[in-house]
DNA sequence: ATAATAGGTAAACAGATGATCACTTTTAAT
DNA sequence: ATTAAAAGTGATCATCTGTTTACCTATTAT
């Protein structure tokens, strides 16, 4: 698929591109054979169902003006997302809170490829260390899942924090990466704990 | 105009956003009649002609599918830049290779509102205690105006660093923000110095 | 040379589509 | 309550539009 085109069917599908964003819709099979100078709809009309099988052209049968482009070099729409930021997590698992958004940010998913995830902006100097500054924003995913020696969002007694998480026979340890802050211990079974997601990303504006 | 609308003319203007959306190409009158399980076209015909007198939508008389959502509820393109990712800048004393793209990534305008920026990672510990990290990617605002204290990029001699600025005098003073590394000297108008642009943001992925 | 494919002409058909008229019902403002 | 505008019904009309058939021409691969 997605196969080899003539110059004249290439000539057709950037004439449908232009007119599209020109008009703002698609042109129909008569507009298209004037534009080429034909007097005849059927020549048009066959290399559209040939730009269809090809796999360049979406085209439903029947139906005025139903062109469409597939163009495989704009992936913009699929590369972006649109996530809220979040300026402070709160309790209400598994639904985190959407009242403190301070905005959205559109994000390449190269950080945010996974279906949900948020941004969450850093207070505080707990993870100085791992070079995390208060200010940073950070690209979460969401997910209980996670590992020694990640960084996470924590969820304590209702209140978020950004941890290292290490797991240690019958406790949890959240490390902060700060060599003056103490490590905070949890019990394996206490209720009020919970991770929220997974640190993917870090988004810093000077 | 842009007047106020009703509810039901905004349900109009929105089923009509979303039939684009979703199909590529406008809805007919017909469609959007039976959207609103209405058995005639004539309700449908007169509020798309109020809509177009109102300013909220863009229709061609006697022509199928013509219409166009006016309000560009969709900001998404003007807030995206799409910047490469230029060479990489190495420990202490790396090169700006210009040829060596890595690719392109998404960028919300928020980090690089200004026309032209690009990307450029970061290798090396050079500014380590700026939390700067190997890896890392800088957006890079292109400019030679910069301020005392501002993280730049530097081109000295055909070799691109990224440094803190400092006018001192007769001389211009890049500092590492690195403990163990020494800063650089260069006379004003030493011929090979150049500042090529401004450090706005920083990406990190984990 | 021969055959296959792309590209094009001319004509016709059926259904899709925008427009319009007369009249009724609902909604919102005075 | 009264009234004007908005919203909707049902039907009809003329045109637009996609589709199809038969036939022709040019190009290209075998």
């Amino acid at each position: 698929m997605m196969n080899e085109l003539t110059t004249k069917q290439q000539q057709v599908l950037d004439a449908i591109r232009e007119f599209q964003s020109q008009n703002g819709y698609p042109p129909t099979i008569r507009e298209l054979a004037e534009m080429f100078g034909q007097s005849s709809t059927a020549g048009i009309h066959k290399m559209l169902n040939i730009l269809r099988d090809k796999g360049h052209l979406i085209k439903d049968d029947r139906k005025s003006r139903s062109l469409g482009i597939v163009d495989p070099h704009d992936l913009t729409a699929e590369r972006i997302r649109s996530l809220p930021i979040l300026g402070h997590v709160q309790a209400g698992m598994p639904q985190l809170a959407y009242e403190e958004k301070e905005g959205d940010l559109f994000i390449d998913s190269e950080w945010a490829g996974h279906a949900d995830s948020f941004l969450l902006r850093v207070r505080g100097l707990s993870m100085i260390d791992a070079d995390i500054r208060d200010g940073d924003i950070l690209v979460v995913q969401k997910t209980e899942n996670c590992r020694n020696g990640d960084i996470i969002i924590a969820l304590l007694d209702d209140e978020a924090t950004v941890k290292r998480f290490y797991k240690e026979h019958d406790r949890i340890r959240l490390q902060p990466e700060n060599q003056t802050m103490q490590p905070i211990y949890v019990q394996r079974d206490y209720p009020h704990f919970h991770v929220i997601g997974l640190v993917r990303g870090l988004l810093r504006k000077f």
